[in-house]
RNA sequence: GACCGGGUAGCUCAGCUGGUAGAGCAGCGGACUUUUAAUCCGCAGGUCGUGGGUUCGAGCCCCACCCCGGUCACCA
């Protein structure tokens, strides 16, 4: 990046004082450094042993404030467990380690090993007897400065809150916010409990191919890319349904892959064009077996990782405690649609869904008019968890018909959680030659309607169906969300480390 | 994609009916051996998102474009 105006003199100084770093004999890249404990565990430590410590504690970490007073200098040493006061005197330094202090900048790399004392202002302060420098910052940080009020509540003042800035340099967001640390930490505590839920529950933990000839899965479009040497256009997947489904097929029985898929399709608040998926696939079970597993897991981890089952979302109040609330599709439209959809023609609905401000509802067909309908009506009405069962056939080219005959169903849920899908669930579609069909029509609805959406025809996948899949139960999750309901954050950019933007 | 809001110093922001750009923090120099938003004295720091236009004169007005955010649409 080249800076015009002052960072190119702020960034000049510190490159001065590298210069004087390097005439005293100091490496202002270092190679290693050994702590004994971090900050959080050193106070543990003194708080523990009543003050009575002349044992010496060696950290790491960033300077995080200088506060100079002549022969004399505080600061905070920042690592990842928290913050500690380092006090600098000239006497136990010596006049030559003393010039390194003076040389220090905000955001520095150093390593600081000495004895633990009070001050008299009462904060638990390292006495640094010998300081290293690990790595030189030669750009300044966007460091705000912090007061504590009398609670103990820290205020920040200043500080990096351009968004843009922070998504773009996401380096820069983490080294001086530590929420933005912590929140990242409860992202991989998720993925470690989900791991954990399954890999407990025999589930083989798989990896399918991002590059794929033919997508499917989902109802999207893919990235495309090109493959030089097998000189074809190749798909970013877009789902990792049929691959896994394949695996049960070859006897794996109970698989999971939590992973990246690629969507060609719009960005915002709850949308970006990579994201995080968990699927997985249990033979012999159904979509009831689905519910049961999808509200134990998603139980599971926010017990393991908010300590409790319920959590305040953008202000509300949501228990996650299983049994979760179930409905039927058609029940949820009626009641919350106030619509009997089932008894309805397709100009009926059409009606229904100009009046729900459907955009183009004039020229939509059945199944697009009753999925409008069910987004402009339902979907933000269900706070949730709630389970959403049951859904029309059009909808659903992977799912099995309900059984007991109704041809119009099929066995799949929703799981909506503050209005927004969460998990999507099915027993799968087994038949190979309904299968078939389906791709069959989807292709169809391709062709004649321009969806481009629609799937394509899998001819390995239906290879696939004819030596036989079990009974199977298969459900996806979507793993952002789930750490935006974690963390409560509005926006998926947030918990997506370095999320999707234009290129500048 | 449409509409609204925003883009000014490294960071956070102010900038009047158009008169030639300011604060705090960060930075630099100086004083200071238990401070903590350290303090005190001094200094420096700007393609005002980009490109056009109007005007004697544009950070401000007009047009186009770029980027971000919000709402809606599309979309799991």
């Amino acid at each position: 990046m080249t800076e015009t105006g002052e960072a190119q003199h702020v960034i000049k100084a510190r490159q001065e004082k590298l210069r004087r770093l390097q005439e005293l004999g100091i490496e202002p890249y270092a190679y290693h450094y050994e702590p004994t404990t971090s900050a959080a565990a050193a106070l543990r430590d003194y708080e523990a042993m009543s003050g009575e410590s002349a044992v010496k504690s060696r950290l790491a970490g960033r300077v995080r404030s200088l506060r100079p007073h002549g022969k004399t200098t505080f600061a905070h040493l920042e690592d990842r467990t928290g913050k500690m006061q380092v006090y600098f005197r000239q006497d136990t330094l010596g006049d030559e380690g003393y010039e390194l202090v003076k040389l220090l900048d905000l955001g520095d790399w150093i390593g600081v090993e000495g004895p633990m004392f009070q001050t008299r202002t009462g904060e638990i302060t390292l006495r640094a007897d010998d300081l290293q420098l690990l790595a030189k910052t030669v750009r300044p940080l966007p460091y705000g400065k912090e007061e504590k009020d009398e609670s103990g509540e820290s205020i920040e003042h200043g500080g990096f809150g351009d968004v843009e800035s922070r998504y773009r340099q996401r380096y820069a967001d983490l080294a001086v916010h530590s929420e933005v640390r912590d929140l990242f930490v409860v992202r991989t505590k998720a993925l470690r409990e989900i791991r954990r839920f399954l890999d407990d529950r025999g589930f083989l933990h798989v990896e399918t191919p991002i590059l794929q000839p033919v997508y499917g899965g989902a109802t999207a479009q893919p990235f495309t890319t090109f493959h030089r040497t097998l000189d074809r256009e190749l798909y970013l997947r877009i789902a990792d349904e049929l691959y896994l489904k394949r695996l049960i097929v070859g006897g794996l029985e109970r698989v999971y892959e939590i992973g990246q898929v690629f969507r060609n399709e719009g960005i915002d608040r709850t949308h970006n064009p990579e994201f995080s998926m968990l699927e997985l696939y249990q033979a012999y079970a159904d979509y009831h077996d689905m519910m049961d597993l999808t509200e134990a897991l998603v139980h599971h981890v926010v017990q393991e990782v908010k300590g409790t089952s319920v959590i305040t979302y953008e202000g509300k109040q949501l228990d996650f405690q299983p049994p979760w609330p179930r409905l039927a599709w058609y029940e949820a439209l009626e009641r919350h649609g106030r619509l009997s959809a089932a008894d309805l023609g397709v100009e009926g609905l059409r009606g229904a869904a100009r009046e729900a401000g459907v955009e183009d509802a004039d020229e939509k067909g059945k199944t697009a008019l009753l999925d409008g309908l069910f987004k402009a009506l339902v979907e933000d009405e269900l706070s949730g968890p709630i389970i959403i069962y049951d859904y029309p056939v059009e909808l659903s080219p992977l799912a099995k018909h309900k059984r007991g005959g109704d041809r119009t169903l099929t066995e799949r849920f929703e799981v909506f959680v503050a209005g927004r899908e969460l998990a999507n669930a099915f027993s799968e579609l087994n038949d190979p030659f309904e299968q078939r069909e389906r791709f069959e029509a989807q292709a169809r609805m391709r062709e004649e309607e321009g969806w481009e959406e629609a799937h394509q025809v899998d001819e390995d996948y239906i290879t696939a169906l004819e030596y036989g899949l079990p009974p199977t139960g298969g459900m996806g999750l979507g793993i952002d969300r789930l750490v935006m309901i974690l963390t409560d954050r509005s926006s998926i950019r947030e918990v997506i480390l370095f999320p999707t933007l234009r290129p500048e």
